[in-house]
DNA sequence: GTCTATACGGCGATAGAC
DNA sequence: GTCTATCGCCGTATAGAC
């Protein structure tokens, strides 16, 4: 049985991701949990406090998510990048929620919270990027990757498809673009620009 | 002198783009435009219809803004869409108004209004896929781009990084990366990909 | 077209009983 | 820890004078 405390939180991210900070109300956070709105005063000092809890939780979530996407590939460099990126945009597509929220309150936070969210976010996103940076390098150094290239320029065009494939698989979500021939399509140029 | 309800619009855009719908008030939007709230009402049903009209003129006004930047670039196709990027991000960060408008509400629409907005911007959008696929077959043609890849491919692919770029700026908006140099790494790995 | 005055509901938040 | 009751405020929206 789960406890209240975390029905709140699990009820705030899925209600904030669908409806913003000012766009979801307590009572549609206490009706979602089953308890009345005042109840949510026993849990937590006021919104904002559950509204932080969540983004702190919904940050770590979606940096674990990553990381064990990262650490479950096996392989050549090339093999990782490619499965990595499928898998990226598949687990968006489906457990959509996390990277929702994820870029919601990163892009659009509510006024005031700028600094409190950014604080929150800047920090897994490092832990990351180096992982990522190994492969890459490990890539080079067996010949699969062009020496050509610095480490950190086909780190940043990687996490640039990755971004740019997320953000279109939104753009054209009602469109009739299919997601796998899309992912092969900008795979291939990348991976044109990169290989050895 | 601007007429009251063009400095409706103007503000609503200002207001929503900084504050999302919900956090918007009418209070507000009559404050920025120097008038009592109820007078609102003498030019607009309610506040959804100064919202939907704010969208058609911010979606207007972002597809212009891309469609003449197309329009302005002369040269070979490779420095045409080197250019691009770069003015495209440069005008996104410098008159970033439109660009956030019109991606905070494409991708976060206030519930209920889901519709009514993706049936106000998808129009846009494939006129500007048309204007590019354009300049990326006569690339290909003059023997500046592959021929190895289909005009669709290195299309989705370059959508794909000016999104990605976008999406990476506002991303380490409060990072150390230089944007000049950050260009510069993301470019050189498509053009490797796409070149004859 | 703009104003003042006001209606009415929903909001976040608190008090206090159980 | 949850409830009922309630507060004060601010939200959208309307009525009606000028």
């Amino acid at each position: 049985m789960m406890k209240t405390r975390e029905k709140i939180l699990e009820a705030s991210i899925e209600l904030f991701t669908a409806s913003g900070y000012e766009g979801t109300s307590l009572g549609a956070i206490a009706d979602k949990v089953g308890i009345k709105k005042p109840s949510l005063y026993a849990h937590f000092k006021n919104k904002e406090a559950i509204f932080l809890e969540a983004v702190e939780i919904g940050e770590a979530g979606y940096h674990d998510l990553l990381k064990r996407m990262i650490n479950e590939q096996k392989g050549t460099a090339a093999h990782i990048l490619r499965s990595l990126l499928e898998e990226a945009v598949a687990a968006f597509e489906e457990e959509h929620l996390l990277s929702q929220f994820y870029y919601r309150f990163l892009f659009f936070p509510p006024s005031g919270l700028e600094e409190k969210i950014s604080s929150i976010t800047t920090q897994g996103t490092r832990r990351l990027d180096a992982l990522l940076a190994d492969i890459i390098e490990r890539g080079q150094e067996e010949g699969e990757l062009t020496t050509e290239l610095t480490v950190e320029q086909i780190l940043r065009s990687y996490l640039c498809m990755l971004g740019g494939t997320d953000f279109d698989i939104r753009y054209y979500q009602h469109s009739s673009v299919d997601r796998k021939a899309y992912l092969e399509m900008i795979w291939s140029v990348f991976w044109r620009g990169v290989k050895a």
